[in-house]
RNA sequence: GCCCCUGUAGCUCAGCGGAUAGAGCAUCGGCUUCCGGAGCCGUGUGCGCAGGUUCGAUUCCUGCCAGGGGCGCCA
């Protein structure tokens, strides 16, 4: 059993050994400062009240009652501050948890089994196929990703899903956008007045329709971009093939005979305000056309038949869309909760100080392939993934790319790096490590090295929150954590060398390899890649030799 | 006017209702017998404002202020 569960339940004999209530959630958690234990509890503060004494008495009569109970895994229990009871436990715990680790892998280690392989649809990037993708969708496209990944590795099975808007009003412009270049005529006033739509225009084979090809020049340019960031998707599900197949008709006399639509002034409404919407929302337009919405909705009505729980990544400009995409599903007689929609809010781009609009409309955007190119897709991930998407992302092109010392993302990657190149340090040397069974590990006794257990066995815990939270930056922030205390480590321990013992290389190799496990773990969830080497770029020389 | 997000250190951001609110960068000062110095150690300033709930609030609730985004028979 976990340690964290054995002292839980001691915790409980002990309420029952005091007549109080033992039924209650008795929160465990690991205190900030480690001179506080190894663990705390906050039991009295919480039943305080109910027993009629003071946090700290209380703490004191369960102190009284633990001491008789508790194991000698259990160093130490002591009352501080308000009416904590913090415990001190025998560092062998430790070293259980780093063979623990190892034997796991990094295959194994911190993969939880809580999905039980129920069908999760994360649909992301979404973006209309009337051009590149900017920039701002890199953070869409990344932390949708990582959810994905975060969700696998929680045990839930995933489709990755881009949904393709490859029909309706802003395609018609978009192609008419590129007949007008390819004729020498002035594109329409709201139309795309991109540069690329000029580039794209000299492309079009003579005679072909520029939607159908634009359309496939665009998720081609989506395609490769996504790609170069490490990210495949398993469907591109395309709106035109629900026109085809009768999903969108159906769906809108499904509405219908749900009394959940409408006609007035010849469109066809929503009755979305009887699901807390401020308004009713149009489905089908006067002139016969489908707005954005009805397709959208017949896209879901589909996911919600293929799987069980839908995440959506919208992008902040749409959150007025949710209300109303549940209020439909709601309608339809769905559960709304199986829909989650996660809101990126906006990237600001800088470059060289000044900040770069992001708006695909004015023709003045940054193109997220620009962004890689410029950055790589290691470094573009990670500074995506750097912060919580709920607040608004300040994405400096010149930090991440030229001052390579102000990048987090070489920080973690070095740290992998180096330890890869102790071990062929090691092999070179010919060092042989041992079984662990064999392995004396209570020989890690340095903070340094305590600490890095610490860490990997809070990582499956980390790893459970950004997935119930859908945060992968909560993994970024472990990483960037536990990266500073392996340097720290390796500043401080040395694992290799004839001062070295012979037992203690043995068991720092260990933990080498326990922290190579942490690392390649956390990276994975971010879909960075964990590099055996990177050599510093060549700097060059400053003029003259002095 | 309504809806969503945000407001924490000079800057960029962490912070699952708890103890002395943390990192990176920037500033200043140290550390080369080193498995890779892209490293390590030290150095100080902060929870927008006002109420409420609570034993305890940066965290939850309400109001206000400020910034961003959205309120279309566009997507």
């Amino acid at each position: 059993m976990d340690v964290r569960e054995s002292i839980k339940n001691l915790i409980r004999e002990a309420l029952l050994g005091l007549g109080l209530d033992a039924s209650v959630e008795v929160h465990l958690e690991r205190p900030a400062n480690s001179q506080h234990g190894d663990w705390s509890t906050n039991i009295a503060l919480a039943l305080a009240k109910k027993a009629e004494l003071v946090p700290r008495d209380l703490a004191n009569e369960i102190k009284r009652v633990l001491e008789e109970l508790y194991s000698e895994d259990i160093s130490a229990i002591e009352v501080a501050g308000p009416g904590f009871i913090n415990f001190y436990l025998d560092k062998s715990w430790l070293y259980d948890v780093l063979v623990q680790v190892v034997t796991a892998g990094s295959d194994n280690w911190a993969r939880l089994g809580e999905g039980e392989g129920s069908e999760v649809i994360v649909e992301f990037v979404s973006a209309n196929p009337t051009g590149p993708l900017h920039a701002g969708h890199g953070r869409g496209a990344c932390y949708g990703d990582s959810v994905a990944r975060l969700l696998e590795r929680s045990g839930y099975s995933v489709a990755r899903e881009f949904y393709v808007n490859d029909r309706g009003t802003q395609m018609d412009l978009f192609a008419a956008s590129l007949a007008a270049c390819v004729s020498g005529r002035d594109v329409p006033e709201d139309g795309y007045h991109g540069t690329y739509i000029k580039e794209w225009a000299e492309e079009i084979p003579e005679g072909d329709d520029p939607l159908v090809w634009g359309k496939q020049r665009a998720l081609t340019a989506h395609k490769e971009v996504l790609s170069d960031l490490n990210i495949e998707f398993d469907s591109w599900f395309s709106e035109t093939s629900m026109v085809e197949s009768g999903a969108i008709e159906e769906t809108l006399s499904m509405l219908e005979e749900a009394n959940a639509s409408y006609q007035r002034d010849g469109a066809t409404w929503l009755k979305s305000t009887e699901y807390d919407d401020d308004k009713d929302r149009v489905l089908v337009k006067s002139d016969g056309e489908y707005t954005y919405l009805l397709p959208d909705v017949a896209y879901h009505l589909d996911k919600l038949q293929r799987a069980e729980r839908l995440v959506n990544v919208w992008g902040a400009d749409h959150h007025g869309y949710i209300t109303r995409m549940k209020a439909a599903v709601e309608s339809l007689g769905y559960d709304p909760k199986r829909l989650d929609v996660e809101v990126t809010q906006m990237v600001n781009l800088q470059r060289s100080g000044e900040e770069v609009k992001l708006s695909k409309r004015t023709g003045d955007i940054v193109e997220l392939s620009e962004v890689v190119k410029e950055v790589g897709p290691d470094a573009a991930r990670f500074t995506y993934l750097l912060q919580s998407i709920d607040t608004t992302q300040t994405f400096d092109l010149d930090l991440v790319s030229r001052r390579v010392n102000e990048n987090p993302v070489f920080y973690v990657q070095y740290a992998y790096a180096r330890i890869r190149s102790m071990m062929k340090k090691a092999d070179e040397v010919g060092f042989e490590p041992l079984p662990i069974s064999e392995i004396d590990l209570s020989k890690l006794q340095h903070s340094r090295e305590l600490v890095l257990i610490r860490s990997l066995h809070e990582l499956p815990e980390i790893v459970a929150r950004a997935t119930r939270e859908l945060a992968p930056h909560q993994i970024t922030t472990w990483l960037r954590e536990f990266a500073a205390d392996l340097h720290g480590f390796y500043h401080d321990c040395r694992v290799l060398g004839d001062e070295i013992e012979p037992s203690l290389t043995q068991a720092r190799f260990v933990l080498m390899q326990g922290a190579l496990i942490g690392l390649e773990v956390g990276m994975h969830l971010l879909g960075v890649s964990a590099p055996e080497e990177m050599w510093r770029d060549e700097v060059e020389s400053s003029e003259g030799d002095g």
